[in-house]
DNA sequence: CAACTGCCTTACGCATCCCGGACGGTGGAG
DNA sequence: CTCCACCGTCCGGGATGCGTAAGGCAGTTG
């Protein structure tokens, strides 16, 4: 398990991690806005927890931009007791969590293991490749970030060639797989989809021919 | 925050009060088992503080009609130090935390304000998603702030959408959990519910379909 | 009993999706 | 160069699924 932690008092940040590398969880710290977002488009990671006030753009900011980037990761948001009436709001901003100073490093864990639990068995995984974000728990697809509607049988395809990750898949197991069992074998369903698919995705295009045998998610290492 | 303290010594029970006071923390004593569950019947808490050896229904008894009354409150066991091994048990019937006397009250106060949290974590009464609250409790929805008044047909599929956090949920799965079990499979019940749910909850739409799957919750993740 | 509300079935309009057929483009073999 | 296999894309009709209006039935209230 890796987790992000935002927050601007270093003392405060390195006893966290220090406490949280005890129970074999990885921890990165990012002391503002600027460089939490940064870390965040960099590394990949199970869980955000989220101090509110700190400098550049604030918590509510960051983690607005983590809901929005479709990543699913889930937020732990931290504030002071004093300000625990803003509670609803963080909530509202779609923080997963909510934690108010001080507290205890032990209930800190029992929380973001809790978090990552459900996340873990809630929700099928989201599935990543190539700049491809695949959420097959709200049905929803990013490119780079952007959201993409498709139709079911787009989205059907998509996935197996998702899950083939990077694999090459052939015409005939796609129809096994997107396609109910009576498909006509020699249709060309397949090859209006993906190219609907190619379209609605967008350039560079992501999905390669490989021709006489089928298709695959292009990752770029085949690329000169 | 209001306690309930069961101990049978006056003296240490007094002081206990007397310094949860000076917290704020409101607390009843009861002196036996007997009293304790009766105060529970009566009262609402949102912590016991248990001895264990007490007269009348033993510490452990009463921990254990508290957790079977379903009401979710959660319990902090003491012991005399002699009887440590007893941990385990403790925590077997239901106990979420152990103080072994003699403690210090600091300690005890910590350790409730943690119960505490951790119980408005557990089992948070109030749902938000995307400008939407929803109170399971008091039936009541509010979208922006603003009361939306709800038939009950049409709170159980909200609720059964908000529970999925943002997933879809497919209409047989909507029929199964919010309409008892003989319903008609291919009804367009769920068609009108989900119109009217709409309907009611103003623009922007906020359930969102994905057509052939089901419905959602619109987050926001799939605009922009 | 009358009025009302909540809930569901029937029915219909409409948008979208899906795929067969046809055509054009490309690259390799002869 | 010509042929051919393979692939991508446009087009149009049929099918599917969704939204909503209208009406009836049951339970509740005054």
């Amino acid at each position: 398990m890796r987790v992000l932690i935002v927050e601007d008092e270093p003392y405060l940040a390195e006893a966290v991690r220090d406490g949280l590398r005890l129970e074999a969880i990885a921890a990165d710290i990012a002391g503002d806005g600027d460089s939490a977002l940064e870390l965040l488009s960099v590394n990949s990671y199970d869980l955000a927890v989220l101090d509110r006030d700190i400098p550049g753009p604030s918590g509510d900011e960051v983690a607005r931009r983590i809901v929005a980037s479709g990543s699913g990761i889930p937020i732990l948001m931290l504030t002071a007791a004093d300000r625990i009436d803003d509670k609803a709001s963080g909530f509202g901003l779609g923080a997963d969590d909510y934690l108010t100073k001080p507290f205890e490093l032990r209930e800190l864990v029992l929380r973001l293991r809790a978090l990552d639990r459900r996340r873990a068995y809630a929700r099928p995984p989201v599935r990543e490749i190539a700049g491809l974000r695949l959420d097959p728990f709200r049905r929803e697809v990013f490119r780079d970030g952007r959201y993409v509607a498709l139709t079911r049988k787009q989205f059907a395809v998509l996935e197996v060639l998702v899950a083939a990750e990077g694999g090459v898949v052939s015409a005939e197991e796609l129809l096994e797989r997107a396609w109910d069992e009576n498909a006509d074998p020699l249709t060309n369903a397949v090859r209006i989809t993906v190219s609907a698919l190619r379209k609605r995705l967008g350039e560079p295009w992501i999905i390669a021919t490989v021709p006489g045998v089928g298709y695959r998610i292009d990752t770029g290492t085949a690329r000169a």
